[in-house]
DNA sequence: AATATGCTGTGGTCAGACCACAGGAGGACG
DNA sequence: CGTCCTCCTGTGGTCTGACCACAGCATATT
């Protein structure tokens, strides 16, 4: 009898609302959701069921929750993206449902979309990607840390572009070879020399971007990366 | 006391138990994961925790999970990404997380790079498409199953690219715009000759790509998307 | 007026209890 | 001996009730 149409999962009913709730404007960004209990007693469904839907939520970067009272606490709509792209495409390359070399590419498709869109746009606003570049510049880098700002300085790029949908993207590939792409860098032997070669390519990506040579640019950033990847051992060897 | 280290939450501990079992290989795709009172009293969290865990992943597509007894019951790993991606982008759209305009035009990068690399691709296998194609030429086709075909067909070619990241970016980025795109169609006045011009459209890209024209390929793609949104009144107007 | 106190509601977690289901083990029967 | 049937076991799915820690608010106290 809990089952309202043909289907007993308590919990897809309690999803299938916050989304409808969601599409249709009931619920907006920011606000509260109703409390884990009064979500139970309105849908006819265990507390528990709810709290499966509620974290699956969570995980997808939809809502954060917080214990307590006032309206801080509770369950708040938050749209970050990021995250759960970053849990999905993480999860998906461990369980070997998403290929290195498939996620590598996608990257390479993303981030040459990205630099031909930024170096077609003259109202693009590179101060982040200057200050990433800047720091970079530092000597004595930890291959660690040169990677961290490594992996900021792309995102910058992505989020340059304007496209937040590329961002999340950006950003969940590079968490899902996060793992391997730091184990690659044991396995380069002139880390320097890298790390040089590294700072001369991105200059020359950001040169090319605001001389407006979509061309160059493309082609810089293709090759940027899937030498590293390549150099890294990471990727075979392309097609 | 639960608290291992400095994680209160349950939950968290057994996501992170089945990622690193995946990433380490103890758990493979096919394999059944220990039942969820095991995984319980091992973990020393509630059985809660570990169903919430297991929603988690069940929804990211990462396992399937069947009552019942034998081989087949349980919790399986199955890397399907799809469905997890297909999911995440819808809420996150539904969230106003990802604003209409930024999916569609990931939906053009990635399209794009689709029909680019098998138009230079010589062993390229189009069965697929080619039969989407037939189908879409019948007369009298209404319009909800002329858009079925279309998603069919466009999910064919990412498939034909062979990377199954595009492929599950492709399959979530159509499914997170699936209701406004029905809604769309709607609001176009001349829907025969709307699905006269998108079958040309079809054809003529196919064309190019076994013509190995990589150029026409691409810009035909590009305004055969852009197009089509705008008619159905989902995009403004390109910048 | 400023501070201290307890109350209330929140999510977080656990334990236990059912249910429906699928498969296997064993016996009953031909 | 082979076939069928029944019961038993273990699984996920769900609900209920019970605690806990926490944050804010109202109240009492100073």
């Amino acid at each position: 009898m809990p089952a309202t149409t043909a289907s007993p999962r308590a919990w897809r009913t309690v999803l299938e609302r916050i989304e409808s709730d969601l599409l249709e404007g009931r619920l907006r960004p920011g606000e509260r959701l109703p409390s884990e209990r009064d979500l139970a007693t309105e849908l006819g469904v265990g507390r528990s069921s709810v709290r499966e839907a509620l974290r699956v939520l969570e995980v997808m970067g939809l809502i954060r929750t917080a214990a307590g009272s006032g309206p801080q606490a509770g369950a708040i709509v938050v749209a970050t993206p990021d995250g759960g792209m970053s849990t999905l495409l993480r999860l998906q390359v461990a369980a070997q449902g998403f290929p290195l070399a498939d996620v590598v590419q996608t990257r390479i498709v993303l981030e040459d979309a990205v630099v031909a869109r930024l170096s077609a746009d003259a109202d693009r606003d590179l101060d982040a990607v200057h200050a990433l570049l800047a720091a970079m510049g530092a000597d004595q880098l930890p291959a660690a840390d040169f990677l961290a700002l490594d992996a900021g300085l792309h995102y910058a790029l992505a989020e340059a572009s304007g496209n937040t949908v590329i961002c999340a993207m950006m950003a969940g590939l590079r968490t899902a070879i996060e793992s391997y792409v730091r184990a690659g860098a044991d396995r380069i032997e002139d880390w320097d020399a890298m790390a040089t070669r590294l700072r001369a390519e991105h200059h020359a990506i950001v040169d090319a971007i605001e001389a407006g040579d979509t061309a160059a640019a493309r082609a810089l950033v293709r090759t940027h990366i899937t030498d590293y990847y390549t150099a890294a051992g990471l990727v075979p060897a392309e097609h």
